[in-house]
DNA sequence: CTGAAAGCGCTAACAT
DNA sequence: ATGTTAGCGCTTTCAG
């Protein structure tokens, strides 16, 4: 019961066992090297002992490891918890374990886990960036750890990625309000440090920009957090604000549900009064008082993808996957007939 | 570049540096101890060979660590990411670092990443079990390591835990069901060898018992997967069968969601032809199609106070926390007036 | 088939 | 203030 007392180690079985360490480790990782009858005298053992082999030794001697960090953006958004579980079956596939952090957009965050994933020697890590830079990551590689781009084109050969085309996802979304006859719309973005963030104003901007209107005059951007609040606060910032815009693009499905209940408490109706789009695709988009528009991504597909480059190994060539996005249209941005 | 190289170590720093490991190593643990001039020699050594110390052999030599991890049911779920949010922010303040990882329900699982932590000398651990038992977090807890039992009541004095009183949960949606004066109820729950599903059951039986109805025959309990496929399934089902319940108890939102899909799909109007609860107010529900009514955990809060036990040690007397939860009444359950 | 022994990289006495 | 050194528990030759 005392905490204070040693962890039984490998030498406790062995003598209890009457056999050496030696065995005892080879009953452990290759029991077809020991004989029937002392493997059974061990294991019996190791029972009475309730003994759990100390990782950290074993790792500290053999080196290998069957473990791979992720980090992402944000745990509690759904699209991540998605991307997660792509990369949890494709590994667990292979015999491979997963941990992982979140860096809640915060480079410091994202170094800390790197650093701790990397102090308990795992084979790789997949990232989603938090900022601009990848040096980092490329040092990381350096030393031998396998990285992957996690939703996150790469800016170099050498490092492998899966991404999504998000400029293309932010024109999608744009070019379906023009569409609509939107000609004044708002895009309730995060800041443009977030790459996600960066590129779908791009998208949105190009597709204004190619249907001849003058992006800085026809897109109101309001940066907000990347959560339902931030929806709810970005909405209140435009329900103020005179010359108020018909259509809203919100960079995530999380943001548009608070676009959504704010609008509707402030009896603005959707889509009537105000298109609405989001981007993600989650699981409720449909289900929504008002069903939402949004951009969806694979993201099963991407984090399945990412473990798969991951499992090829550093030796490997690197690899870069672009996936499309698609717009699902529903009720939210559709205005019905006048 | 090449994975094959040695990792770089503390006596590579040294040698650097031109000091001792022992310098070095107290330049990373207690840098008061050196001299400032060689500080920063050895940082400089550090900085330039890109040096991330061996977190295995610090471990196998430190023993503590500041590691915990936690065993959820299902990450995707909504409810289990504010569980695990609220952990980890009470873990960041005192420097603790969090691994996260999903049974799936499943006990072999559960039983893997408890070995793996276990193996990786975590502090503690913090599970929702998957089973009945609990004898093999008993013997985890043995060996020296904290146990805190998360969503699950202790059926032991001697583990601590935070639990939401699930049987209560569950007599409130009933009860709310029988007041709005439903006879004849569908239950679509999980399996009972999941705790949660059995006292959620337990819960409505009693309050069908309470009001003087016979809970076998006024209560359809169809058992269905936990997520929104899971509703849709029993939906179907119950659509199939005649003598068709007029309200529907679900074990989870998620489940609810898919209810709701079906059920609108197949043009049976919610609260009006069908009643619908759901179960613990994540942040969607409310801005459904049909706003859902639900019972509402305390969900961070939870994660939280358990995090906060585990930090308290082994050494600290139990503790047994069992929150109350609460009904949300929305529209999905409240009939229109005739 | 089994045992003895050499480290893996690090921390924490203990010396100097 | 810095250096030296003994292990932590395990895997893995190498002998027997």
């Amino acid at each position: 019961m005392s905490p204070r007392t040693r962890r039984t180690s490998i030498a406790d079985v062995a003598r209890r066992a009457g056999v050496s360490v030696g065995t005892v480790s080879n009953v452990l990782n290759r029991p077809d090297r020991v004989s029937p009858t002392t493997r059974e005298r061990v294991e019996a053992a190791i029972a009475e002992l309730s003994f759990v082999r100390n990782g950290s030794a074993r790792q500290l001697r053999a080196g290998r490891i069957t473990t791979v960090g992720a980090i992402v953006l944000d745990i509690s958004n759904p699209f991540f918890t998605d991307v997660t579980r792509g990369i949890e079956e494709r590994l667990t596939a292979d015999d491979y374990t997963l941990m992982v952090a979140s860096s809640d957009r915060e480079p410091e965050r994202e170094a800390r886990y790197l650093r701790l994933f990397e102090e308990h020697g795992v084979r790789g890590v997949m990232v989603v960036p938090t900022g601009e830079s990848i040096d980092h990551l490329l040092a990381v590689r350096e030393r031998g750890i396998g990285v992957v781009l996690l939703d996150h084109p790469s800016p170099v050969d050498s490092v492998s990625s899966v991404a999504v085309d998000d400029v293309l996802g932010g024109a999608l979304a744009t070019r379906h309000l023009l569409d609509q006859g939107h000609t004044r719309i708002a895009f309730l973005n995060g800041t443009h440090s977030i790459r996600q963030c960066a590129d779908r104003l791009e998208g949105a901007r190009r597709a204004l920009a190619d249907a001849g209107r003058d992006p800085d005059a026809a897109l109101v951007e309001v940066t907000v957090p990347l959560d339902a609040n931030g929806g709810e606060t970005g909405i209140r910032a435009l329900l103020e604000a005179d010359d108020r815009p018909t259509a809203v693009f919100c960079v995530n499905d999380l943001v548009a549900l608070g676009a959504l209940r704010t609008l509707r408490r402030a009896g603005v109706s959707v889509p009537d009064d105000v298109a609405l789009v989001g981007y993600d695709d989650v699981t409720f988009a449909a289900e929504l008082a008002t069903p939402l528009t949004s951009v969806r991504q694979p993201r099963h597909e991407l984090g399945a993808r990412a473990a798969d480059m991951m499992l090829r190994g550093t030796d490997a060539p690197a690899e870069h996957v672009v996936f499309k996005p698609e717009l699902v249209v529903r009720e939210s941005s559709t205005t019905r007939a006048p």
